[in-house]
DNA sequence: GGTCATATTATGTATAGTCATAATGAGGGC
DNA sequence: GCCCTCATTATGACTATACATAATATGACC
């Protein structure tokens, strides 16, 4: 149609901020219909594939649903999902202005056990690598890890000073994850725990428990026990992806 | 899996597919560039159009990195973000199988005071709305939920009977929020909590605190305490958004 | 009046081009 | 050498069109 004249903002950002306020302003509510592709190209005067693509990255940000023939749909919200960040710890800490450094408490090779093998499932006769240690904050202890590397996997895992790089940076230079599994829960500080943590027994701590995956083979399983109240994980959400 | 729609993936799909396990295998490493897109459309036997579309996907997606005539290049794994879905209480306990029931501590209504003030931004003159109440999975408390509602911007929750519907399903079916930040972390029991969740005080507890907004508007502000050990948050993440 | 085939409609995928924009690199003038 | 200009290149935005696919609406037939 018209040659347009580009302006700052593209069409396609425009069409994609109109749609998108309209409906979380409630002008579009849930459930209701949105104007066909055809209808909003004649209206923003554009092409229908400049509307297919902002209204499919609407549906793919789960703000709307598609159905042909039948139309556009606003999309209820319905499960709240939050994009929660899990920074390197080591990031983390020298965000806060304090020197950071890892302490190795233990670190031994043994054969898969029966706690392991739910983890690395039914090929589970092989080895792997426990791994203990404290992430320090200055002169206090940040969070106290306890990971088991599945060697069979990450067969280099057995040659590197772990005194000298942290299990964890180490694994994410050297076999990124594909899958990430988190668990998140509070308990108390057992007495080992607290030894290690610095704090009494049976404070409340906060325990992560991250499980990764790389293509379906299982990598690592880590528990990260933060001491109580030091430490807050923050997720960030809006909708649409940015 | 060899149903009729199965026969034929879109091309769309493969290519995405392929680059995709491409750099999650490590075939192309962080910061290696990427054919261009017309090289890819050849090798495709495809129109640059449909190429540009999966790149821009994978863009979105974090994977890689485009720059105008410089190419687009493999992203280096940074923050890594989990996909953490925050349930709706009553589904959550739902879909434990356990019957779900709401019951309101209390409810009033007040003036904004110097604490609220820090959420509730500068203008923050206006009044708010207490409501605390439990959460309960069978015959056990399954959360406690301490909320403020900002009047000013919600005035019609003042009319609103809590002890039918929770604040939280009231609140997401009628003024769905913009904008949520959530913050986790582990506490104790302090003794009146310890009393509402029926636990021994001191006991740990995770703490679930969230803010929403709805257009830069304060919504609402909720603490969430979970009985320690009963409750975990699980978070889910896959790169490249499905 | 109920069932099956068909037309219609709206989205889904893909093409082959145009013009715009940003960054790089090469050459020219001082 | 250094700065500036200009051509080159790869992505970015968009068009107009085509055909595929899924779901609904319609109508013929028994």
């Amino acid at each position: 149609m018209s040659t347009k004249a580009a302006t700052q903002t593209s069409l396609h950002q425009k069409i994609l901020g109109d749609l998108e306020s309209q409906i979380l302003s409630g002008v579009l509510p849930p459930g209701a219909r949105i104007a066909t592709e055809l209808e909003l190209a004649t209206a923003y005067d554009c092409s229908r594939m400049t509307v297919s693509k902002v209204l499919t990255k609407l549906a793919g940000a789960g703000l709307i649903e598609r159905r042909r023939k039948a139309g556009t749909f606003v999309r209820r919200p319905q499960s709240q999902a939050a994009v929660l960040e899990i920074h390197d710890i080591r990031a983390e800490v020298l965000a806060l202005g304090q020197p950071y450094r890892f302490e190795l408490i233990e670190r031994k090779g043994r054969r898969a056990n029966r706690g392991d093998r739910e983890f690395l499932g039914t090929e589970a006769s092989g080895r792997v690598l426990d791994v203990s240690g404290r992430h320090f904050a200055g002169r206090k202890v940040f969070c106290l890890e306890e990971r088991v590397i599945n060697l069979t996997a990450v067969p280099d895992a057995e040659t590197v000073n772990f005194a000298e790089i942290s299990p964890g940076r180490w694994l994410l230079d050297t076999v990124p994850w594909t899958v990430a599994e988190h668990r998140i829960c509070a308990m108390a500080a057992d007495r080992a725990a607290a030894r290690d943590l610095a704090i009494p027994a049976g404070s409340p701590c906060l325990l992560i428990e991250r499980r990764t995956w790389r293509n379906e083979v299982p990598i690592t399983h880590v528990r990260l026990l933060y001491p109580g109240d030091a430490h807050q994980l923050v997720a960030h959400f809006t909708p649409s992806g940015r």
